[in-house]
DNA sequence: TTTTTATACATAAGAAAATTATGTATATAT
DNA sequence: ATATATACATAATTTTCTTATGTATAAAAA
């Protein structure tokens, strides 16, 4: 794990991409496929998923269905059409962001 | 300055990444050149300035030394034995952050 | 010549978004 | 029987910003 603070700001992001691409998703699915695809590099902890969750619910981007699977439950979360748009546009912020970040560190330049 | 808030937690990083560079440097100054090498996508504020600054000298990455330029100071920052360490490091877990974060938002990516 | 903008530092109040710790409960593997 | 995995959640605290404010000099513009 490198570095986690440096994810601070950009989970909400995340899991909009997640979202725009699994249609459907529960919060302990999302703390998974995250570590899967970051190869264990990004751990999503409970404490940061579900309020973002919550917040991103609030904020009328995603909308949630709750099933019971055998004796539990899980909360399905997927993007509304306003959350699709805002997705969108996030990625293409993240977008910028990468390129400027990469711009400023990349040791190639001596930003002289 | 397209969404100021990704770039929580790369502030450290970013100072550190021009000093390498620039051998001595004074707030203001970073201020300057960071707009000018983000063409502006990047304004920092004192307030995050400043803060950052001292944490950083407080490490023991940073060390300062007190210039007067006509009746005005400046306090120009140049990187310690351990703030050079350290820079190289950070900038080695914001590549690894930078690519990470690429990888998963890359649209042409389905994350299935 | 007065006023605005730029240069140069700083801190305080408050907000946002994490971490860490804790809690509850079921299902599965050892 | 016990530990680990699954699945949710919240509270206290910390980190790191933003926004607002303060002080002061230098230069440019009205």
């Amino acid at each position: 794990m490198g570095s986690q603070k440096l994810y601070k700001g950009s989970l909400q992001t995340i899991i909009l991409r997640l979202l725009e691409s699994n249609d459907k998703m529960y919060g302990y699915e999302i703390t998974q496929k995250v570590k899967e695809l970051t190869k264990g590099e990004l751990q999503i902890t409970e404490g940061a998923l579900y309020p973002a969750l919550h917040k991103l619910e609030a904020d009328g981007l995603l909308d949630v269905e709750v099933v019971k699977v055998g004796n539990r439950l899980r909360k399905y979360y997927k993007l509304t059409e306003i959350g699709t748009k805002e997705t969108a546009d996030r990625l293409e912020k993240m977008q910028e962001f990468l390129r400027t970040m990469q711009h400023l560190v990349n040791p190639k330049f001596s930003l002289e």
